[in-house]
DNA sequence: GTAGGGTTAG
């Protein structure tokens, strides 16, 4: 609160009361700070007003109109208030009555600007301030590299570590920490080992900060067993050490050695924190490994950790990814303060289970709550229109973005050519591609061709094609796609001309895998794989439920096979894809009415989505199945795309 | 006065 006082009472104040008066005011008054003009009349102690504000912002006014004057001490705590909170603009204020003081010339000074600027993410001032120093030491090199590293400007970081090595100035634990980062930011093991080097020789190895940003480096480029190793030998760990190592699992989609690390961290005496739980939620995200992530969500519960945004949103995502869309809710609406990320996440979890009505809800709560969209929130509810055809909608959020002054990019109208493609307005959606603003990709060609597949459009789907060529021609993905829409109208020359010029250009196609988690194990399927111990058993299994969903009305669709086969071997083949075999699987190895989750690494074909929604109705079981694009939860014979996929 | 670890989309 700011105490109301008029010139008259401050006139009469005393010392002591006019101490603890400013002490007491806090920088949210700030907006009030009119009524600091009665204060203007009474200082004349510099240093009290320094010890009394406390670096208290609300004294820049004081400064601003002339008022004051501060001395070192009090602008140097001035920078820091400014740097720790990211007031740049403050910041900026006190900076030029800085250069007109009689202090301007002091290196540490000039240092706590250069470093508030960087840490504000101003890096072309903070740059100016270091070109503008007569006079620099160790702590001017150090602080402009770790605001390089730490704005994401590697290549401008490791440049002065190396003028600053050249010019004869030693590095110290700070500089190295930076150093190794932008190197990991690079994925430059060269320049990487050449720093390591360099820390071995200067003494810091058993500094823990250096020690965790080696681990993290090595890491970072694709070096797992020399950051092991390191993290092995650390003299000094702490839990930032052991989050590295995690975070990298993480990154790679190791859910299982992440949780076991997680267990020998736990084990070894360390603390999990939000980085922690953040880094194993999303190792589990992106490996499946659904039942460890559920064991470590109950662990951090458990420990007490508050449901922050931070850790919250790689939780919701790593349900949604898994399948489970209840549980993603659950936590969106539990968690203790929502951001950006929080509601982007909770729009791709709708987008990929193919819940376009909730996403559209959702993102319609979010603008009646006031909360600024961004590109992303954009991507995600156009990519939840398109997946659940909901075409005025979508075309009219995409009018919407630039009333939020956000310019849509390459992405957006993607989106929007696979929402007009989705619904068959293949034509529109040529037109749109024409007309486009901006130079159309390889991936605005693909999304006209996939709708030209799924259209059976052969003449607009070979034109995309091309321009598909054109722009990328190493991508497997289009070259099936042509493949398979001459396949299906018989130009089998055709096809065969595709799948010559893949060979020939050394195109290759991804191979086919799905996968199922059981009881903590992975177990991978691809097609016509008899690896599997119960292989024999998955067979028979597939083909006794093969004859009897026969009987209730399915149909093999051979159209998505290889052309080149006859009938009966496409019936064949087609009989043994991954996914079914992960299906069989998973039959002979949960109770019956527990639901099946199934993730492949492409899309699910067309035959194998019939096939799904009839032993769905056959076993009377839920069987969801991830494929790249989205979730298909088939229930009773039906699947939750009403087969728009 | 200076340092290291996390998340949404594609």
């Amino acid at each position: 609160m700011l105490i109301s006082i008029n010139r008259k009472s401050v006139v009469s104040l005393s010392r002591r009361v006019f101490f603890s008066t400013l002490s007491s005011m806090q920088d949210s008054d700030l907006e009030e700070k009119g009524d600091l003009e009665q204060f203007s009349g009474v200082i004349h102690d510099k240093d009290l007003l320094r010890k009394a504000s406390n670096g208290n912002l609300l004294v820049l006014d004081l400064i601003d109109r002339g008022a004051m004057e501060p001395d070192a001490r009090f602008y140097m705590e001035l920078f820091k208030k400014c740097t720790d909170q990211g007031r740049l603009k403050e910041g900026q204020m006190v900076h030029s009555h800085f250069v007109n003081s009689r202090f301007q010339h002091y290196v540490v000074l000039q240092n706590t600007v250069l470093n508030m600027y960087a840490k504000c993410g101003d890096m072309k001032m903070a740059r100016k301030v270091f070109d503008g120093m007569t006079e620099r030491d160790m702590v001017s090199y150090t602080m402009l590299i770790s605001g390089y590293s730490q704005s994401n400007e590697f290549r401008e970081a490791l440049g002065l570590y190396v003028e600053m090595l050249r010019t004869g100035f030693q590095p110290n634990e700070f500089t190295f920490g930076s150093a190794l980062k932008s190197a990991g930011g690079l994925q430059s093991d060269a320049l990487g080992s050449g720093i390591h080097g360099a820390c071995l020789k200067c003494g810091y190895e058993e500094n823990v900060y250096v020690g965790s940003a080696l681990v993290d480096m090595y890491t970072r480029c694709k070096k797992m067993a020399m950051a092991k190793m390191i993290f092995d030998e650390l003299k000094s760990k702490n839990e930032v050490s052991w989050n590295a190592l995690v975070a990298a699992y993480g990154r790679d989609g190791e859910g299982h050695n992440a949780v076991k690390l997680f267990s020998d961290m736990k084990r070894g005496g360390f603390e999990p924190t939000h980085f922690t739980y953040s880094s194993i939620f999303a190792a589990c995200a992106n490996s499946g490994a659904l039942e460890q992530g559920k064991w470590v969500h109950a662990d951090m519960v458990k420990s007490g950790l508050k449901l922050i945004a931070f850790v919250g949103n790689t939780l919701l995502d790593m349900y949604g990814k898994a399948g489970s869309i209840e549980d993603a809710k659950k936590v969106f609406y539990r968690l203790v303060k929502k951001d950006i990320v929080s509601w982007n996440s909770m729009l791709t979890a709708y987008a990929q289970h193919g819940l376009g009505q909730e996403a559209v809800d959702l993102f319609e709560e979010m603008r009646r709550v006031g909360f600024q969209p961004n590109e992303i929130t954009f991507l995600c509810v156009l990519n939840a229109s398109s997946h659940a055809g909901l075409l005025d909608k979508g075309l009219y959020y995409f009018e919407l973005m630039r009333k939020y002054e956000l310019e849509p990019d390459i992405t957006h109208y993607v989106t929007i050519v696979d929402l007009l493609g989705r619904v068959g307005q293949l034509d529109r959606a040529q037109r749109f591609i024409r007309e486009m603003t901006i130079q159309p990709t390889a991936a605005i060609w693909t999304a006209l061709l996939a709708a030209c597949r799924m259209h059976k459009n052969m003449e607009l789907g070979a034109y995309a094609a091309e321009r598909v060529f054109e722009l990328d021609p190493h991508d497997s993905g289009p070259h099936m796609l042509l493949c398979n829409i001459y396949a299906s109208a018989g130009r089998l020359r055709d096809a065969a001309r595709v799948r010559r010029m893949m060979n020939e250009s050394g195109v290759k196609k991804e191979p086919a895998c799905s996968w199922v988690e059981i009881e903590n194990a992975i177990h991978v399927f691809v097609a016509n794989d008899d690896t599997h111990p119960q292989s024999e058993e998955i067979r028979k299994m597939w083909e006794k439920l093969r004859d009897e969903i026969k009987k209730i009305g399915y149909v093999p669709d051979t159209s998505h096979v290889l052309w080149f086969l006859d009938q009966q071997e496409r019936e064949e083949r087609l009989q043994y894809h991954s996914e079914k075999l992960a299906l069989a699987f998973a039959l002979l190895n949960t109770p019956p009415g527990t639901p099946i989750t199934i993730k492949k690494n492409i899309r699910v074909c067309g035959d194998c989505h019939t096939a799904f929604k009839f032993v769905s109705k056959l076993v009377s079981r839920e069987i969801i199945l991830r494929d790249t694009n989205r979730f298909h939860h088939f229930r009773g014979g039906s699947c939750s795309c009403r087969d728009y996929w």
